[in-house]
DNA sequence: TAAACTTTGTTTATCCACTAGACAAACAAA
DNA sequence: TTTGTTTGTCTAGTGGATAAACAAAGTTTA
């Protein structure tokens, strides 16, 4: 017999005292009688949540505030530190491990660089930099609470890594893996989504409810902020917003699609079309993003025209994306975001001439605030979340 | 002072309430017992609510049911005929207006065509309409309960028609007159939108939670089911997929963008194209979908090639859709889903070639159940789901 | 046919979380 | 010193859910 969430006392409190503890999260430090009147609860209920959340050491009372006329409040904060979440950005050639406080201060960092693993000895790599990081975590209440890994690839919503091209991977169960290895909760996420929720928390977007996150890199993928919460289609594989057609009959794609919008925007198309161009300074094989970006800060007015072609053709699919969901805000991160200085007046054309009048009111166009970190902290994040959310929401998933 | 909804027994009661409703709605008849241990509530909580709901007259008892082997249970019944909705598909050319009990049953419905009306003309028609409506409807404990309006433009949140191109308006505030005439909730959604949940609520998207509805008249637009919800994008303009760029630097659009798909796919470029053929039984001024049909199904070559070609562009788009949304099902409604029996085998060939494998999985492509009727009945079903939500829900809104 | 068992729906006693309001402590201003 | 305000706790009361007892109305078994 199925049985739907009813609603009781329990569910109740449960709710209330989320409620109180985000309003410490987000107004910290604040008195018992402030939670009240920006809650709309009554000072004994606030009084009672507070007094288990001390106990569960989720927060903690610091000394006496300012008198507004009258007795002193006691102020309370969140323990950021009750806990500590593992972020890790799994990269083609890199991996970013970061470790956060509860509120998604990076605490310790680790970056390993290297070139052509195989599946077995990117796993010994991963769980180095995971016990690195580790070791590198101060004493607390809770410990580590979670790891998030963030993956270039699709991960299905179990969390299974169904497809990641550029590693070479094809199902890989590494929550499993990782979970049984560490016998903590694990998150798997695409980088994109990783990405987005990083921003959405720490960067571009904190002040934004449906924001479209572009992470333009070797290809491009996108992560899906709508209402709030990360999308991630019917099986967890929305975003795959590189493979969209923007050029019917146009070049081929291992997609086995043709003409899309990766072939044109990517860092890898801007390698490709470099590759037609003769640099006296550049030889062919040392073609790359960042000796482009060298170039073109000298004043190279190839490079600079590679760039600002690369910036055109984001603009179409930025277009698109515009059309589509009508967001408050498109963040273009990743690799590709280096370049911003040459990128921006392109694709600005493009969203003047061609986005239909009222699309653009209120419409934000920005860059990644976090760089290279948006991924590992949005995994972080993940973590966090999950620790934080009542079962109640649990169910009610968005 | 901000105050956000805080949970406390009255919340619980009215969620409940809406809960057991619900149950009989979807599995009506059933007994106190039964909803009882379907929900998962306690049989006395079923019983207090129940009475409640009865006083309400949402619901009423028919005679006894089947005996399990013990006292015979009392059966409950959804009141559908409680209340009544009035659905209103204002189109460029015709107005279809229907009235629907609470479940979206059809008691009456009433279509007008015309052409070439002012704003001021078809304001009178549509007053018509619901007046026309209104006297067949049969007497009720809550009369109607609210009027929606479906029409072939952006509409904001708000309610106001931002911009119906076709229709020729701009910044009408339809939404706002309608209710003052008739002291009546008025909704007022984009028609695809709307089409979209209908169909997700009547038609072909009963059983799926992410739906893309994808209409393709005169123009095309696109209703997002996402999570179970319509998803309106920040200021309800989401779904202008009409307007994305397939082909890059291709035809000029009256949007200010070149190669939108709606250019390539829709009713109009169908016309468009039939228009550089000479078909010797058909003169160019009569040049219509319906003729096309009519040509096609008695077997002329020319004008099945030319539905075959549209399906094909129409499949570029459904594969960006399914790429970026990875949805379980798409629906193509409105008229061009007469050309079914042409559209499907080119349809079905971009998607088996050019989409990601792991994408197909629970996949399905399906033609609009419902037909001319989706949009008219969506916007009913707004008025019917904004009459039992919940006030907690409303707040929530997803 | 009678006795025993089942199912259904109501009633009763109890529990639990929130609220309103009283209250004491701590402070500012007159 | 007096008066008034703010803060946080405490107490009594309210309302809704639950568990368990119970009555009513069946079926099954001996």
């Amino acid at each position: 017999m199925k049985k739907s969430k009813t609603w009781n006392q329990h569910v109740v409190k449960k709710e209330n005292k989320s409620l109180v503890l985000g309003t410490i999260r987000t107004h910290s430090p604040i008195s018992r009688a402030d939670i009240a009147s920006l809650t709309g609860l009554n000072k004994g209920t606030v009084s009672s949540l507070v007094s288990e959340l001390l106990e569960e050491q989720l927060i903690y009372e610091s000394g006496p505030g300012e008198s507004n006329g009258g007795r002193r409040p006691v102020m309370l904060l969140f323990n950021q530190q009750a806990g500590f979440s593992i972020g890790i950005d799994l990269g083609v050639n890199y991996l970013l491990g970061v470790l956060t406080d509860l509120e998604g201060n990076i605490c310790y960092e680790k970056l390993v660089k290297f070139k052509d693993l195989s599946y077995e000895e990117m796993e010994v790599k991963l769980v180095e930099v995971v016990d690195n990081l580790m070791e590198n975590t101060p004493s607390s209440y809770y410990g580590i609470i979670g790891i998030g890994i963030g993956v270039p690839g699709t991960v299905s919503k179990s969390g299974e890594i169904q497809l990641a091209p550029n590693l070479g991977w094809k199902n890989v169960d590494l929550k499993t893996i990782m979970e049984v290895k560490y016998n903590l909760p694990v998150v798997i996420e695409n980088e994109a989504n990783a990405g987005a929720y990083g921003e959405k928390k720490f960067g571009a977007g904190k002040s934004f409810n449906h924001i479209i996150y572009v992470s333009v890199g070797i290809g491009i993928g996108v992560g899906l902020i709508l209402n709030g919460h990360l999308y991630r289609g019917n099986h967890g594989f929305s975003g795959e917003l590189g493979h969209m057609t923007i050029e019917s009959g146009g070049r081929k794609c291992r997609c086995g699609n043709e003409g899309c919008w990766e072939l044109y925007a990517s860092e890898q198309a801007l390698v490709k079309n470099a590759e037609k161009i003769a640099f006296p300074s550049l030889p062919k094989d040392e073609l790359s993003l960042e000796n482009l970006l060298t170039l073109a800060e000298a004043g190279d007015l190839e490079a600079i025209h590679l760039f600002k072609q690369t910036g055109d053709y984001l603009g179409i699919g930025i277009n698109n994306i515009i059309n589509i969901f009508n967001p408050e805000q498109v963040i273009i991160g990743n690799r590709m975001a280096f370049a911003e200085d040459w990128l921006t007046e392109p694709l600005k054309d493009r969203m003047v001439k061609q986005t239909l009048w009222y699309q653009q009111q209120d419409l934000q166009i920005n860059f990644s605030e976090l760089s290279t970190h948006s991924s590992a902290l949005g995994v972080a994040a993940f973590s966090v979340e999950n620790f934080f959310m009542s079962d109640m929401k649990k169910s009610n998933v968005i």
